[in-house]
This record gives structure tokens, sequence and C-alpha cells, in this order.
DNA sequence: CCCCAGGTAGGCT
DNA sequence: AGCCTACATGGG
């Protein structure tokens, strides 16, 4: 995608390929506050506004490089979307409603714990949960503040985490948090999908959804199709017949979509979500 | 009172 | 393996 990059911000000149509606609407990160059209955005221990200007986006941060990388500036979405849509039936609405989405590059621990606080939950109190996490355990940086580090986590009570909200995945997140403290999530992402997977699968709170939904939005994995209520719906839209089991209709969806099958499914989560299809 | 929300753990078969 | 249920919390 082009851009340009100047002093304190990254100016998009086809704003076409990045919607910040679309992008943070679509369920894939919970930090940012939106003021009419203008987003603030939180990430790791980093922050940026997004905002319109005569048709431009606009990214303004003091750490431009974190933010290329976080919104995927790389990619060449309108190639991506045309794929999808040329190559497979029942994807057109779907992409067109969606267009603006990216899939972001969030960090693996900020990804893990808030998605194990997503689990049976409903996006406006996973939002409060984890704002009040950062609040009670994240450093301060001047007017927000981070997303607290693992060794910070671990050393937080289960009281700690009912107080903010966080109900019964209270135990999983101490849990969690004490099996991150010494992890190396880079190397995480240097393993297959699958062999990724089974590791995220020993964490306490990370079952199959939450597993797919870290490596897609903090690794860039995309050989994978998270199964959730709204997708369930998609997938019959799609001619395929459900059969119940969430894994095996999972599995077809990557066998039918490959390395695209994480997209996919995004643009049809969105779609479906927001329209309340079912 | 009910049902639902980007599900998972533990127990049972 | 697959199926069942409890699980905190708040909003509709």
């Amino acid at each position: 995608m082009r851009y340009a990059k100047e002093a304190g911000r990254i100016v998009i000149e086809d704003p076409s390929e990045f919607d910040p509606k679309h992008i943070f609407d679509c369920g894939q990160a919970f930090r940012y506050l939106k003021a009419g059209d203008c987003y603030t955005v939180f990430a790791k221990s980093y922050k940026c506004l997004l905002r319109n200007e005569d048709g431009y986006a606009i990214i303004e941060t003091d750490n431009i490089d974190y933010f290329r990388d976080y919104f995927d500036l790389e990619r060449d979405y309108a190639a991506l979307k045309k794929k999808l849509t040329g190559k497979y039936d029942g994807l057109k609405s779907a992409v067109e409603f969606g267009s603006g989405i990216r899939i972001l590059n969030q960090d693996p621990f900020e990804t893990i714990i808030s998605f194990i606080i997503s689990a049976n939950n409903n996006i406006p109190r996973i939002k409060g949960i984890i704002e009040r996490l950062c609040e009670g355990l994240g450093e301060e940086r001047g007017g927000y503040y981070a997303f607290p580090a693992p060794e910070r986590m671990c050393r937080a009570e289960e009281s700690f985490y009912r107080s903010i909200g966080a109900g019964y995945r209270s135990e999983y997140l101490v849990k969690a948090s004490r099996r991150l403290a010494d992890a190396d999530f880079a190397e995480l992402g240097r393993l297959s999908t699958d062999e990724a997977r089974k590791r995220l699968l020993g964490i306490s709170g990370v079952g199959p959804k939450v597993a797919d939904c870290v490596l897609l939005f903090a690794y860039g994995k995309t050989d994978l199709f998270p199964m959730d209520v709204w997708s369930r719906r998609a997938y019959r839209d799609l001619g395929m017949t459900p059969d119940g089991n969430a894994s095996r209709m999972s599995g077809r969806l990557v066998e039918k979509f490959g390395d695209l099958a994480g997209y996919a499914q995004q643009y049809l989560y969105y779609y479906y979500r927001e329209n309340k299809l079912t």
C-alpha cells in the first residue's frame, strides 16, 4: 500500500484499503477510543491517533515503525481481496462491506490475555476489563497506561482480576501469566501453525478459538479459520453443510481457502456480525 | 425472570 | 475422541 512517512505521522494516500472503523469494529483489538471519525489506539506500550484529512488517512504517532508493522502496511490488500472474490463464491458482499479491514500484527502476550478475557464475553465488557487491567497493572506512559508485562501480571492475585470484572476467567489469567512470564514469544512465531497452536493450547484459558485468534492477530498466521457463532452462520452461505463440529468445519474452510482462510474469516465475521445475519 | 456474549475446563462416556 | 455443563458479569 502506498504511504508516506513524515515527522510524527504516516499519510495513507488511498484510504480505500485502510478504514479505522472496519479495522477496529471487526473485533481483533479492544484498546481503542472512538470520537467521531477519530480513533485513539493503544497497543503494547504505544499510542497512535487515526484521523482523516482531505481524503487521506493519517496515523499520528511517536512510534512510526511500530505502527507501520502493527497496521500491516506493507501488505497489498487490494490484491488480496481480488484474489479472494475472484476465486471463491459467497465472499463478494462481505469483502466489499469490510473493504478497509487490515489484519493487525499485535503483541503476542497482549493478544493471548485479551482473548482469554474475550471467552464467553461481549465486546463492550471485554474492552472495559482490559482497560481496568492496564490502569491497575500497566506502566504509566503520560496520560495513558501500557499493557502490563507478564512479569507484572503474574504477581497480581486472582482477587485483583475479579475486582476488574474478569469473573471466572481470573484463575486463567493468573495461571497464563505465570506460564508466560519467561516465554519466548518470538520462537513461537517461527513454528508452523499447527505446532504453534499446540503450544498455545497448553495455556490455561486458551482453547481452539482463542489459539486461532492469537495466531491470526498476533503472529500473522492465515492458514486457519477461527470458528465462532458468526462464522458458523456464514458456513452455509459458502455452499457448505454445517455438521455442528467447530474443529471439522474450521478444517474444511482451511482446505478451501488455504493461506487466505484467516482473511476470509475476518471479512465474513465482520459482515455477519455487523449486519446481524442469521 | 429469561437469553446472550469472538469459549474453555473438567468430568463423563 | 466426542458430548455435557458450570462458569462471572452486565446488558437487553
